[in-house]
DNA sequence: ATAAGTTGTTTCATTTTCGAAATTTTGTTG
DNA sequence: CAACAAAATTTCGAAAATGAAACAACTTAT
């Protein structure tokens, strides 16, 4: 009798679940993961169906889950939705307790991250994130708070590939003014992994509102949201650690980087090029490397 | 009867196959995408015991994968390590012309890089590094160009377990100026991965000649530096992509911050939870996670 | 060359997983 | 409040997965 732990979101028990799934079980994760929205408007018999397992699987799946029945489960998800995140720290630190953290460990749950990650990407979706980056007349990149590193990273890499990439937010100045200068023909790479913010959906919603194309990488909690964004790429970031990772998407933003550069062609290999060239010029790289 | 086919890849086979994978069978995929060499110099039985499973289904394993036997899979893996090993350090562009980049050959290598990275860290050289990021009263965490966003990464995972960060650059504010309060009994926490700037070694050279620590987080090619570290961690970058890859340091400042909570214990936590409350109050976040 | 020891594969009984159908629960309508 | 309908759960037998042990192929040591 699996104990029912009041505290633990929906989604984060599926994950911690999921590494000792059976087949059917990690069918239903995937479409439970990939959907977290389905379990408070689909039926058990719905879902089932989108899993391709049987309705027996289904309610064995949500007990396994540690819920009383697919009903609790609901229920639960619902009252979930309105309560704020709780103390995300306080249960994993027990975990550590006097203990140092292994590196072996942390290493495994970090490749399961990623392998998950980019293993799930469907292919459709890379390309047209890819085609998004690439047909944007101005690329925006906007990542608030935790987000920030990423969409910096995101940038830096990009500025290498095309031009005209802003960062959003940058320095102190005012998001609002700065987006004015938004048009339909410009595309969004959006940063929404962990920590959102209420301006990071506002921004997107001018975004999608001014008929820009958005691709919006994210996690595996956050809701679905064709209201938000063209394309969604979600991310694994459950860890082992104190922490969640961002190691996947940073990876994610790597292939996407590579495979942008890739799809411009012979522009971007020019630009690369020219990079290098006024590197050289400036001399402003040590070159200590060995 | 599956067909062998020749031309793929061991661990491309594996991620092909992934979706599908029984339990047992995921156990044995996750252990050789975590280290693809396993195949090589392991034996089946050892490859068994590694992931938990009988010998039995690791005969199967290999059969579903389409190999006729575990040795032949050994046998193929063994020649497509020399061919593969050798294109490595071709042209970069040279390679992509007119593909698109493979996803499981860019998971492969970033895998790679993230185990070998964290592998080859010494524990002795960690514990060091945690212990002088717990003890500085200041701790400064420096990254110039494209270390900046893995600095301000860092600093953000940092500024939850401990106080008194600073962030170097920092907007456009004078380096100098703002690095005058230095003080011997400060820590440092450096990025030089990849692009390193004469700035950058100055701040350490410094930093080194005013008494403080200094743990340097840095790649393969850069030469030893006592003067400049008194930790250095070498991280792997070479990447199949068009860029090189900082997915290894990230995990690895992951890490230390776990290590470094753990550390410092009782008040880290209590930091933690501060954090949680704060942000509960300010009702800043956005608790889409259902 | 033979015995002894490994290593990989196969067999077979056991356990686990799973779905169809029966059963129970829940909700709705006349 | 029946009577029905739909959804969720449980039952139960079939199929899949798995490990122990037998077996076969190879190596090594004597």
């Amino acid at each position: 009798m699996p104990t029912f732990d009041q505290d633990r979101l929906f989604s984060q028990r599926i994950l911690d679940a999921y590494n000792e799934m059976s087949r059917g079980e990690r069918y239903l994760a995937d479409v439970l993961l990939e959907n977290p929205l389905a379990i408070l408007d689909q039926t058990a018999t719905q879902l089932s169906e989108r899993a391709g397992v049987s309705k027996a699987t289904t309610a064995r799946f949500f007990r396994l889950l540690g819920y009383p029945s697919y009903k609790a489960a609901q229920a639960q998800a619902r009252v979930e939705g309105i309560s704020s995140g709780q103390s995300q720290y306080g249960s994993r630190m027990q975990t550590f307790k006097s203990h140092k953290p292994d590196l072996s460990i942390h290493l495994q749950s970090e490749v399961q991250n990623m392998v998950r990650t980019l293993e799930q990407q469907r292919s459709d979706h890379l390309d047209q994130a890819v085609q998004i980056l690439a047909r944007g007349e101005k690329l925006w990149v906007v990542g608030f708070a935790d987000n920030y590193p990423l969409a910096h990273f995101a940038r830096a890499q990009l500025i290498r590939v095309r031009p005209d990439i802003r960062l959003i937010p940058l320095g102190s100045f005012s998001v609002a003014e700065e987006f004015a200068s938004i048009s339909a023909s410009d595309a969004f790479l959006a940063f929404g992994v962990l920590k959102r913010i209420p301006q990071f959906r506002n921004v997107l919603r001018s975004a999608i509102g001014a008929g820009s194309k958005v691709v919006y990488v994210t996690d595996q909690m956050s809701r679905t949201a064709e209201d938000i964004a063209t394309v969604t790429l979600r991310c694994r970031t459950r860890s082992t650690g104190l922490f969640d990772t961002v190691v996947p998407a940073l990876s994610l933003i790597n292939y996407l980087c590579s495979a942008l550069a890739i799809y411009i062609g012979e522009s971007a290999m020019e630009r690369l090029n020219m990079i290098d060239e006024i590197h050289a010029e400036w001399d402003d790289l040590l070159s200590d490397h060995i």
